[in-house]
DNA sequence: ATCACCCATGAAAACGCTTACATTCGACCG
DNA sequence: CGGTCGAATGTAAGCGTTTTCATGGGTGAT
């Protein structure tokens, strides 16, 4: 069917070793030969075939990639990281996303054995005996943004923690006392660091306050909700902080709906920076994450796992937060 | 180094083939046999190797999606849309963007070959002999938003002619006539067709009033500052069509900035439908395309192709677009 | 002129899998 | 009881590459 290097040996009247090295340009031809082939080759369109040449090599320049179904935002952030970061090493990018359960994840896993050099792992379904029933153990692995405590894997984590803590004490810092958090889904990672560092946070500089958290599950529905219920209370807080910007978005409504004035009235910071956070009136406070950054460092650190098999990476790193001030709290 | 069949075959006392037939599920294998298989496999760890196994079969079960250096929304929501449609048909995604050049291009789609049974392309560097030269024959395909005039190949294109048109109409039928364009790079495939709907359009239905074009380059920046040169004109217009939403929202940045409002004293329309759109305040009415809408399709298309490739599929197919009213031209 | 050596080239194995074909064995039929 | 058939299993070819190793011819030194 297609042309393949028999097809370029035969019509340059070599043997296809010939073709291979010439074509991979080592030394060991002469100028006159691999000129014919190359032009051989050139006339009959051939070009290699990326499998059976990685199924000797045991290279194939494809990293994958496990990502859960992630909102727009972030998924498209830390593609496009990971991707930059991939073509500047001239690697390819095998991406399974928007896979609901832990067998979905196993199938993709499997499915991308044997097509890549290594595994970026995203995923809430993963912990570390899944991963031993459904990789090989040579696998070089990068797990993303996990509660994994990475006693085998390189890890690479959001500061989420950190980045709530910081807001927090900014929000102190501006004379807010009763500040109320309005959380992520129950089960989600991000959702839970960002709480505890709310929590810790109010603990420390806030201590007489009363930590006040609503349930949300990061989406702008779920923040609308959360505005209208913050309005009804007894006794309003001075700041609302949304686990994240979208939920922060959805609030904002409530209270322009309700005549309520930011931040005037009430202060709203996010959580994110994603682009409609600066798009907002008023533009809202936020903490930034440098997705497309977690993504390219993830991608370094697989590389550096796959050059360096012999080394232990169980570490994890984590990614800083940069704490955005616009005008949701204030001038 | 990793368990392969082999291994499997030796451990459980059979050939190599038996353990080929009871992992893939044929029926000439005794129930014993096959227990006693699976049971070896399930205790090795044994997971087949994708590249060789597909190098038989001729089947990778992954379609690749070439795409340029796309704005953040459009990306996600694209690979979205074909993610979703691959996971249902239990295909994958190898995908290749941010390429920058028509060489890069060249090497991103030669890397796939032999990885992929069918390619999804969306590039501003490819044409016609391009693709010829750098993709085998037979290779299934499907051209996403080209201006390639398909003779070859199965194209699928976004109806950004017709979109325009009816932004414009939907102006004019507001009492505007005043219409300026704010236009997207010289380039684009995009930006042009959406600016031959304008011109179109304001020939039908505004055919006395003149048409009026600002250079922009699909940035929030651009759209800044053409929102500036609007200003400075000794006409202003009635309404400002930018060619997307970032642009608008750049746009809309300016007007306020000089105490222009929106829609009061002049309207103001996108094109795309982002999440910001209706995030800005005024919120912007916009052209709606449905970008998920197209990956999705477009990989059911290739799926087409792959599965019957003695067919012709040469036609191109458009995808329609939905006017979406707000309030930033008027209630 | 002989020999050793080097270098270009070819033959063939290997990568891990699937599958066409060959083989074996027991059952069944005449 | 011999022959035929079918089912289970094994053997080996083949997918398209790269790479090791063998081969052979030319070159320079002796």
């Amino acid at each position: 069917m297609a042309v393949t290097i028999k097809d370029v040996a035969r019509e340059a009247r070599v043997s296809v070793a010939s073709v291979s090295r010439a074509l991979n340009g080592h030394s060991n031809v002469t100028d006159e030969t691999r000129r014919r082939i190359l032009r051989v080759a050139k006339e009959l369109r051939y070009m290699p075939h990326g499998a059976a040449r990685s199924l000797i090599t045991r290279r194939t320049q494809t990293i994958g990639a496990l990502l859960p179904d992630l909102h727009g935002e972030f998924f498209s952030e830390l593609i496009r990281g990971v991707d930059l970061a991939a073509r500047t090493r001239g690697l390819h990018l095998l991406v399974s996303s928007s896979h609901g359960d832990a067998n979905e994840a196993a199938a993709a896993l499997r499915a991308m054995l044997g097509r890549v050099d290594g595994m970026l792992v995203m995923s809430p379904h993963v912990d570390a005996s899944f991963l031993r029933d459904n990789l090989p153990a040579g696998l070089p692995i990068v797990l993303l943004n996990t509660p994994i405590t990475g006693q085998r894997y390189a890890a690479l984590n959001i500061d989420n923690f950190g980045g709530a803590y910081a807001m927090v004490r900014h929000l102190v810092g501006r004379g807010h006392r009763r500040i109320a958090l309005i959380a992520g889904p129950e089960n989600n990672f991000d959702a839970a660091e960002r709480l505890r560092g709310y929590r810790s946070a109010m603990e420390k500089f806030a201590p007489k306050a009363l930590a006040q958290v609503l349930r949300g599950d990061f989406t702008e529905e779920s923040g609308y909700r959360a505005g209208q219920q913050l309005l009804e209370l007894r006794q309003r807080p001075q700041a609302v902080f949304a686990a994240n910007d979208i939920m922060a978005a959805g609030c904002l409504n409530a209270l322009k709906e309700a005549g309520v004035r930011v931040p005037q009235d009430i202060a709203l910071a996010g959580f994110d920076d994603i682009p409609i956070a600066h798009f907002v009136t008023p533009p809202l406070t936020t903490v930034r994450v440098r997705i497309a950054d977690l993504g390219a460092r993830a991608l370094d650190r697989l590389v550096a796992v796959i050059d360096d098999e012999t080394a232990v990476h169980n570490s994890i790193q984590m990614l800083d937060t940069e704490l955005v001030v616009r005008q949701s709290c204030g001038t």
